[in-house]
RNA sequence: GCCUCUGUAGCUCAGUCGGUAGAGUACGACCAUGGUAAGGUUGGGGUCACCGGUUCAAGUCCGGUCGGAGGCUCCA
């Protein structure tokens, strides 16, 4: 961000704030016995904490956002005071939150208010507009209502949220609530259930996904783009089991640390099982299952594996937040002197997958040592440097987490940006200093010694569930030809061409297109409408004028229209298309 | 898990003051045989999420249960 950019960021939060405090004025209009909790600048607008006498509903918000206007128009004055903490305690002895805030202050720290007119006076650091004149009453609207833990703490009493939008004009409001609208339309759900692509079943378990036949087919494209592409990168398949006895979680450590995200035990032959929240144990079973030679080394071994992890209900979301997902995942497992390498092909490559997928905007995270951590240090050092230099032989930007890393070892994080702006979290690559001594993994280096491997773990689109949803939310259900479940329908012109349809369906699939065809007794405008609306890439139309030629009418999704193509040259740019992997 | 909102046909939704259920779409049948975003007619489809209560009578009111959505990270 430059200087240019970052003033302007600050001026609209100062009139985001502002708009906070308004609209706390206006709800303590409306209920004189509002206490009032915190109510900062977010992106896009603002929020306030109110604990009130009585529950919020939507016809507040109309009525609040009438208030502030009316609180707007007044022109009242923001003035800040300066005061001592006994004077604001005493000030805001009413006030319970205020008075915790008050309290949690640092001896050195400044204490101020901000007055604004006689409407409503807060705690509060600042800065703000000089009066409400400043404000724009037509840049603001009330979005919605929200529970929230007092200070995030689920102990802590439960306080109501107003979460509002707010832009220096109403033009740039009027451009964010469009947005929000095109986010619902591309909404993973929304499409999903519009497409058929995939369903959940609260009834059958929530958090758990079915892929439709559509759904399914976009995801053999992908797992088969993802296995043809790790065997031409070094990697080799490996399949486990999805449950293993308790023996395999004690020594892991799984049921010490992360028994509260699995899925509670199964008894057979009085013995514990337990659904894998994780592949890495039942890949290390195989390196254990012989001895290593550092000529072995490294393995690189790759399975979409499908594991089942407890997540509260409240967090369920679509195929963002599951409780059974498969990882594309993999184990590196190699010496000391292959890590480097190992670390900047295993970047590369992640970074490969990503923008097959269409995304090019990636930045990366580096998470160091944390305080609690096992593992000697120089290993830390010597992995989190190559991770940092295989991130900057890339030349991509990142960020350093200091600390951030997990307690067995350090990792980088990818995060993509989509189309809308909006960022994932994909690919992580992170190294386990844990696991190689649980297990006790060992390899015989040159000198003869039996030495501890480095294992890596890593997971380039992060979750097959999730990577489908970000993808349907990126492309808005207008995939790109290679993706697309549908790749070409085959519209006949009338029912007198339907021999000509089907013969033409039958040479698109046996190049290997997606091709359906539709005879519904549908007049042709109707089955354009839908197959436009299923935005499938490409329409074929045939009906006389093409059998006669032996060619093809396309109607080509974006619009474009591509009449009386030969059926060989239709089928060499669709082929085209997908292998380049663009759109149609 | 907790807070708010919410649950009516496969889907999107209407249903007033409590009087036993409606539209569009999808699906089936028939007619129409068509040239680039909805041809016409007609039919079937509901334990109004579930359990209980109030009432002569409950989709509607009350209580509970189970789902779904938004939120629970942004610090005066």
């Amino acid at each position: 961000m430059n200087a240019k950019e970052q003033k302007k960021l600050e001026k609209l939060q100062k009139m985001r704030h502002s708009m906070a405090h308004v609209m706390a004025g206006a709800v303590l209009k409306l209920m004189p016995e509002a206490k009032f909790a915190i109510g900062p600048a977010i992106d896009n607008g603002f929020y306030y904490d109110f604990d009130l006498p009585r529950k919020l509903t939507n016809e507040d918000l109309a009525t609040i956002e009438e208030l502030m206007k009316e609180i707007i128009k007044e022109n009242l004055p923001f003035e800040k005071e300066v005061l001592s903490r006994a004077e604001a305690l005493e000030m805001f002895k009413d006030q319970p939150y205020k008075v915790e805030l008050i309290q949690e202050l640092p001896e050195d720290e400044e204490i101020s208010i901000f007055r604004m007119g006689d409407a409503f006076v807060d705690l509060c650091r600042g800065p703000h507009v000089e009066d409400t004149s400043r404000l724009n009453a037509q840049g603001f609207k009330l979005l919605s209502i929200a529970g929230a833990y007092w200070r995030g703490d689920e102990k802590r009493p439960m306080l109501q949220r107003i979460y509002a939008t707010a832009f220096g004009d109403p033009k740039a409001l009027k451009a964010h609530l469009e947005f929000l609208e095109e986010m619902e339309k591309r909404d993973h759900r929304r499409v999903g259930k519009e497409q058929d692509l995939f369903s959940l079943h609260e009834e059958a378990g929530p958090g758990l996904v079915y892929w439709h036949p559509k759904g399914a087919r976009m995801r053999v494209t992908i797992e088969d783009f993802w296995r043809k592409e790790h065997y031409k990168n070094g990697y080799d398949m490996v399949f486990t089991p999805h449950v293993g006895k308790s023996w395999l979680w004690e020594t892991s450590g799984h049921l010490d640390f992360y028994k509260e995200g699995m899925y509670p035990n199964m008894v057979m032959d009085d013995v514990n099982y337990y659904a894998k929240p994780m592949n890495c144990p039942f890949h290390i079973m195989i390196y254990k299952n012989g001895k290593h030679s550092y000529r072995d080394l490294p393995y690189r071994w790759a399975e979409l594996g499908t594991v089942y992890r407890y997540e509260r209900s409240g967090t369920l979301h679509g195929l963002l937040r599951v409780r059974g997902f498969t990882q594309d995942d993999a184990h590196l497992i190699c010496t000391p002197d292959q890590m480097q390498s190992e670390i900047s092909e295993v970047l590369r490559f992640s970074l490969f997958m990503l923008r097959s997928f269409g995304f090019s905007d990636i930045s990366a995270y580096l998470s160091t040592m944390p305080e609690k951590s096992v593992g000697e240090k120089e290993r830390w050092d010597a992995a989190t440097e190559s991770l940092r230099k295989a991130i900057e032989d890339e030349g991509l930007e990142y960020k350093v987490d200091e600390g951030g890393g997990a307690f067995y070892g350090p990792k980088i994080d990818l995060k993509v940006k989509d189309t809308m702006g909006r960022e994932w979290q994909l690919s992580t690559v992170q190294f386990d200093f844990n696991l190689p001594d649980r297990f006790d993994m060992t390899f015989t280096d040159n000198d003869g010694q039996e030495k501890r491997p480095y294992v890596i773990h890593r997971a380039l689109l992060g979750s097959i569930e999730r990577f489908f949803g970000v993808l349907i939310e990126n492309y808005g259900g207008a995939f790109p030809v290679w993706l697309a479940p549908t790749q070409v329908r085959v519209i006949p012109v009338s029912e007198k061409f339907e021999d000509y349809a089907k013969k033409v369906e039958r040479s698109l699939r046996a190049e290997d297109i997606l091709v359906d065809g539709d005879y519904s007794d549908d007049r042709m405008n109707a089955k354009i409408r839908n197959a436009q609306n299923e935005k499938i890439p490409y329409m074929v139309v045939v009906g006389e004028k093409e059998m006669n030629d032996s060619a093809v009418s396309i109607r080509v999704r974006t619009g474009e229209q591509l009449n009386g193509m030969p059926l060989d040259d239709a089928i060499s740019m669709i082929n085209e298309k997908i292998a380049k992997k663009e759109m149609p």
